[in-house]
DNA sequence: ATCTGTGCAAATAGTTTGCATCCTC
DNA sequence: GAGGATGCAAACTATTTGCACAGAT
């Protein structure tokens, strides 16, 4: 099953009646393998009120089937949980670029963090900073 | 050579003249070990506007003395970067307490993607979240 | 004396809320 | 038919900017 289908049915799961705009976000987030945010969103769907944006996003991240992830500046980008498409993310502090990558050390690492913390850890999010290889070569 | 007194020195050197307000900014971020948002530095210093605060901050991140730290919601946090004090925060979703910990095999990874990536990695940040002991118990 | 730093208030930008209406169950 | 879902516009909140004045060099 892919994801906007597990996503659509454990909205109704959790008692969400289903409408036009949420199942237009949905089917945008599914079709994104990393983060977009709220405005962006909005942006692209006409026939989407901005609330529902905010309201469907807000949704989807209680129940864990999309992640916040804070861009560096003003506005957070959101992306869909998937474990197959577990990744981080790399932020370009020039151009602003936003690069997923996938580290198995990184995931063992946090594992046992997890383990060892007095702490039940339910997400993690990394983003390392710095220069992409394009903006790197300016300097 | 402490802190305030190496950001207040490299501040000069950046070409900044010295004033009241970010000599006050500085010092507040000198005592306070973790993140703290520029809404709560501008309630505890009544004789520092707002746009001081802020202007400060934007000026210590440019010049990788302060790190800004994504709390969830709506503020962001900022923290002093002291290499004696390196650290990441484990996030309590029910409560939003935020508590530091310290990771040598983490900072390995890191080290070890930075190495690998095309990428120059010059900061990171990492968050986990989840509930911490006190709120966990009443699940 | 010059030119930067600062406080204030107004302007922005992202996000949230109130409410009348539409649509799902 | 009842109650949740949605769009619009207004409200909020964090952050930024314009500007006149104080202060540093």
């Amino acid at each position: 099953m892919n994801w906007a289908a597990t996503a659509l049915h454990r909205l109704e799961r959790a008692g969400y009646r289903s409408g036009a705009a949420r199942r237009e976000v949905v089917d945008l987030l599914a079709a994104e393998p990393c983060a977009v945010t709220a405005l962006e969103i909005d942006r692209r769907l006409d026939s989407v009120g901005r609330a529902s944006v905010y309201r469907t996003l807000d949704q989807l991240d209680r129940l864990h089937l999309v992640q916040r992830v804070e861009i560096g500046g003003d506005a957070a980008g959101y992306e869909r949980i998937d474990p197959d498409q577990h990744h981080h993310h790399l932020i370009c502090e020039e151009c602003g670029r936003l690069t997923p990558f996938v580290s198995e050390v990184l995931e063992k690492a946090i594992e046992r963090i997890s383990r060892e913390a007095d702490f039940e850890v339910t997400a993690h999010d990394v983003v390392l900073r710095g220069a992409c290889s394009t903006c790197a070569g300016d300097a």
